[in-house]
Order: structure tokens, then sequence, then C-alpha cells
DNA sequence: ACGTAAGCGAGACGGTACGTCGCGTCTTACC
DNA sequence: GGTAAGACGCGACGTACCGTCTCGCTTACGT
């Protein structure tokens, strides 16, 4: 932050063209695919100006990942202050999915056929674990039943993905809050009590 | 088959030797960071050889993941005959957590931080696609509810992803068929049947 | 020699070809002025194969001028079998001049204003230790007198390589038996004695 | 001369750092393998502000060599008026011995095996012509002569040339005006009358 | 003496060349 | 016919310097 307000007003404007150019690209072609003279083109710049920012390709991926990534995290914190209610998962899931859909370019290509696998592996994890600090309150209540609370988080963490990933190959189909609604209902009542049935009794 | 049936028995092994080279060298290093040269002397064989018999890398890893899910395939199909009750769905996942147990070397890399992104999407699709299979039956039932059932198997198909992936990280710690039974329990019946807990009132 | 007759045909191909391109452009440009490139386009090589066969643009340079300097010294051993007369120099200094006839263009380049420095000292070293060996028999005849012999040897080797560069900037005026002949007189004898004055009494 | 006056006191100092550095980098390393920003460095300067004073690197060196050059050009005139006798030519050598002890470094950088082949032919070029001029007056005593004069200077000067090599890479082992006598005697009288021989009778 | 033009530091930028790496193809020679 | 050995064209890489260009700050000068 600091040292990003010390740039060159040149500085800055280089650094976004680089990497509104390197989305655009990994749109069409796929991050591997794409060659350093392939972003510089389109950002029009010349190839070791990126050099002068980033330390290779790589370097820039991180850069614009993290630019929307925190602007996620960001997000969050402000949620705190008044009500602790049981709703905050459903509001945090629309706050995600809000951020998805504004990103939606940016996280189809990350996360499909020609995406990162490092990119998804980690928004697996932070999905994840943010999952299971609150799985652990609950199963406090339960401190018997045997299944793994990571267990538990890992399952309803990668189904979250799975359900982004849905989302974005359809088209984005549904308003974030529905989707959130159902999302949460798949996960925490399971497929028979979401669609309405009884457990059938085998 | 056939074409390989026709195979000198010195092609055989190369071609042997280089798949394994290819799998022991992902495991370390990662897909993408591995050079043919390297392959090759992994194999004891001369760089140029490789191109005697696979076109590219690529191939080699597509040859050699074919491999594997061919094995896997294989042993869906003879379960059909007899018995169709609804155990079928366990009796599957048993058998998927069993192979990936046989393999798990190469499922580890493969889905992991260095893995191949294509792989991944082509698994978690073939999972999602014989969930949704079932899906529709089931539906059948309950006409008028909304949630989309293709949301439903992607939710599903890649929660049961993120349980493959929370066993290999953890070093297997369930026998496949408890883990089937876990599984399947969150995935028909939820967070809070499945802990025991009911559904407190907002 | 042994290991240049182990090289693949190609290979012969390609170094001569690099070789020549390397002493042409020199000639049209000066050494500095050359790029990689520029050498490999006219030897029709792609930039890169170069490097197969040379360090750089510098060793090229190091393994043509050993070219043209080994085929010298070769022409100087085969001298000695049977007379070793006092014509001996005379011999010499002609097989130089011809030799440098023969590469006129290289040796003009090489020493001219973009030449290259590194050789010009080189041939001077040589050149002028070639006259010393000769120059200490001599002087056993007076010991006593003060000039030092290295002196003596640098200004008589100096004195050739400049004869040598007057006559390649002239167009080589001189058959090489005759410019020998005056240079030894200016040599030995000095400018009065060649001229024929009678130094005068100051 | 007239626009150094008009220059800053900043100016002048940094022109002044400039081609200390350069000149001192020379010694150490050659030429060509400085950079501007070594040069800077040294000079304890922004790399730009080499652009401010001269167009490159080249430029700098030129106008370096030009502060030396023409301190010794300076020298030379004011001999001219009274005596134009025989020993004007040894004075002028001493002029020049003189001259290369009192920038003994520069020469010794800018004739070496690292140094400016350009520098050295203007150098040789300039003594040359200057013994063409003293010979021309000598020859016409001698009109049949065949030996070219301007071969005979071409001799001499690079014979002095060599003199100046030899006494630098020598530590300077002579006083100026022993070495002039010498290589005075060597130039007009040749080896055999110097060193105190009588010329065989082949 | 003091305001203003200059010198200067800092560093972004477009360029050109470098030497290296990896690829896929090809030739040559061996077994 | 399957290999080894390795030359070759090709394309990309990350680095090094170059010469130019703002952009501010500081410093000597001229009135």
């Amino acid at each position: 932050m600091m040292q990003e307000k010390k740039l060159d007003r040149r500085a800055q404007r280089t650094r976004r063209a680089l990497r509104e150019a390197l989305i655009a690209l990994i749109l069409e072609r796929g991050y591997e695919a794409i060659t350093v003279q392939e972003i510089t083109d389109r950002a029009d710049l010349n190839r070791g100006t990126l050099y002068l920012h980033y330390r290779d390709k790589h370097d820039l991926l991180l850069a614009s990942s993290n630019d929307a990534y925190n602007e996620l995290l960001a997000q969050f914190t402000p949620i705190s202050p008044d009500n602790l209610t049981l709703d905050i998962p459903e509001r945090h899931l629309i706050i995600v999915f809000q951020h998805v859909a504004a990103n939606a370019d940016f996280y189809r290509v990350m996360l499909g056929e020609h995406g990162v696998a490092a990119f998804l592996t980690r928004l697996r994890h932070t999905v994840t674990e943010v999952g299971l600090g609150r799985l652990l309150t609950l199963q406090k209540l339960t401190p018997t039943q045997p299944v793994p609370s990571d267990l538990i988080a890992a399952h309803a963490g990668s189904a979250i993905i799975g359900v982004i990933e849905w989302w974005l190959e359809n088209n984005m189909p549904l308003a974030p809050d529905i989707l959130a609604r159902y999302t949460l209902a798949l996960t925490i009542d399971g497929i028979y009590q979401t669609i309405g049935l009884d457990k059938p009794s085998q």
C-alpha cells in the first residue's frame, strides 16, 4: 500500500495495463499459452518494461490475483460490529458470489480447464478454512460423533467451489442471494431435505 | 490395445519406462516444470526417442493418465447385472476410493497445487455426470422444487473431489468403505443430520 | 586437428560458413559493429547455431584468426633442412608478405582503424620475438653497446607491421620480394644508407 | 575553450569527474568493456548526466583524448622560429617522449591490448606524416633511388610507436633524451651501425 | 538577496542484442 | 527397425546497456 503510493503515475498506469492485458489474454487462450511479448503487445508496452515491475509472467499473475483476492477480503471485515446472528454464513456467501460475478471473466479462466491449479488450491483452502472455523463451534455440541471436522469442511468447501464453477460455466443463471440460499441448504441440509424428500429407509 | 500387441518388446519397455519416469517426475516437481530431457534421462533413453512413441510431453501425459482412468472405468461396468439397489452409489464410491488409494501418488500430484487443471476438470465432470444421472431419477418425485439438478450435481461432484483431496493430503487416514459412508451421509443428509444436530430454528 | 576430423560434415560446413561470414562482415563494417544475428543471417543459419560451435562472437573471431595464423606458421617450419644462410630473414619476410597478400582483406580490417587491438598486439609481439631471437646472436659480437636488445627488436618489429599496413593501405603496389628487400634494408641499414646518403656530420 | 568559460562551476566539475573516471576505468578493464553506468558510478553522478555533456561514451573518449593530444601539439609550435637545425627531430622526439611519460597511464591503455584501434591508427598517421615531411626534403638529394618515400615514413613512424609501446610496457627504463637518441639512431642509421657492426658481406 | 534558470538525481520507458533453454525435426551411424 | 548422438531451426526467456524522457529538488547566477 505505502509503496504503491510512492509510485510514479506512469508506473501505476503501466502496471494496470499489464494486469488487464494478462487477464484478457488468459481468458482468450489460457495462462500457460501466453507469452510475455503478447502481454506487453496488448498493453502497448515494450517487453522489457514488464521486468521493471514484475519478476516474470507468474509474478504478474500473483499480483493480479491478489488484487481480486484482497478486494474480496476487504469486504468481509466490516460485517462484524452489530449482529452476529446465524445468517452470517449466508451473508458471506452472497458477498463471495457477488464478488465472483464482478470478476466473472477472471474466475472463469483461473478455475477452468486452462486455469492455474495453484490458484484453485489456494481458493479451496481459504473457503475450507473459513468453514472449518464455524464448524468447530458447532461440533462442540455433539462431541462424540465420528466424522472428522476437516473432512466435513473439505467436503463443504469443495462443494462451494463446485457451485461457483457451475454458476460461471452456465453464465450465472441465478441471482447471488438465491444461489447462496440453495448452496447453504445443500451443504447444511443435504440433498434429500433440500429437494423435499424424506430419507428412504434402505 | 491391438496396436500395443504389435509392438516390439523393446518399444513396450521404452513406453513403460517413459510413463513411469513421467509420473515420478511430476510427483517431485510438478508437470509444468518438467522437460522432455529430464523424462528421457530418468528413463535412460535418448531425448529423440520420446518422439518416436508420443507426439510430445502432453501426449505422454494423456496416455499415462488414461492408463489409470481406464483401469477405474473397467471396474465400474461389471456391477450392473444382478442388484440395482440403493447402495450402488456407496459401492461405486468405495471402488473409486480404492482406486485412488492404489494410485495415490498419481492422484496426489494431478490434483495438487502443481497439478494439471485439465485433469481435475475432467475428473470433476465425470463424477458430476454420474451423480446427475441418479439425481434426475430422484427429482421426478418432486417435480416442483426449484433447485436446478445440475447445480445439485455440481455441488455433490465437487464435494467428492474435495473429499478425495482431503484424504490424500492427510495420507488416507480412513478406510475406503468408512470414507464412502461418511461422504454419502454428508452429501445426501447434509451437515446437521450427519453430525447429529437438529436444524436450529433461526 | 583430431577433434576437427570427428566433426559431422554438416558441422564443418556450418563452421566454415560462420567464419567466412564473420570476415566478410568485419570487412564491411568493423568487428565491434557486427551482431551475431548478422553473422548467422549471412551464413544462412539460425542465430542459436553459432552457440553450438563457438562461445560467442569473440570466440569465433579467435578461431578465424587462428586459422590464418596457423596457416602462416605452417609455412615457416619446412625451411630449415638444406641451407641456413644469412638470407633466412629475407625469405621469412617474403613468406610473411605473401601470406598477408593471400589474406589481404582479413589483415586489412584486423589491423585497420576498426580492427581488433588485441590482434595487432599479438602480431606485433610475434614478429618482435622472432626478430629478437636473431638479434641476440648478433649482439654477442658487440657486448658493450648500450642499446637494449628488446628496444631494437620492438623498433624493428613495429616497423615491419607498419610496412604491412602501408602496403595494404596502398593496395600492395610492390611485389613481396621487392618489399622484403626494401624493408630489410631500412631495418638493418637505416634510412641514410638505404636511400644512398652518407650520414651528414652534424 | 570559449564555451568552457560559459560553463557553470557544477558543469565543469561534472565533466572533469567524467573524464577522470573514464581514464581510470579504461586502465582497469579496457575501453570496450566499460559501461556508461560504471563511468557515472565512479564519477558519483547519475547515468543520465553523462548525456547532458557528451553524446555518448565515445564522445567522452574523444574529448578526453583530445585533451592529451592538444597538450602535445601545443608544445610543438613554439620550436620553429629561431633554429631549424638537424637536431629538430631529436628535440621533437624528446618532447613526445616526455609527453608520453607525463600521460603514461593514458597511453598505456590506449595503445595496449584492450586499447582503441582508432586512436593508435590516428597517432601512427600523425607521427608518420611528420616524418614524411622531413623525408621529402631529404630525398630531393637522391632522386633516383627506388624506395617510396611513404614506405620509408611508414616504416619509421610505426617503429617509433613501437618504441613508445616498448617503453611503456617496461615502465620507462630510459630517460626521454637517451631514448630519443637511440630511436633516432636505429631509424636513421639502422641496426648494424647502431650496434657497431659493419654490414657483413653476404 | 533573491528569484529563476540550470544542473542534477531518480527512474520509467522503448529499443536492440545478448546468451540460454527447450522444443520438435532431421541426419548419420550403430546394432 | 529401434536407438543413440547430436546438428539445426525456431521461439521465448530474463538480462544488460543504451539513449531519451519526464518529474521534482537543489544550487549557482544575474539583476
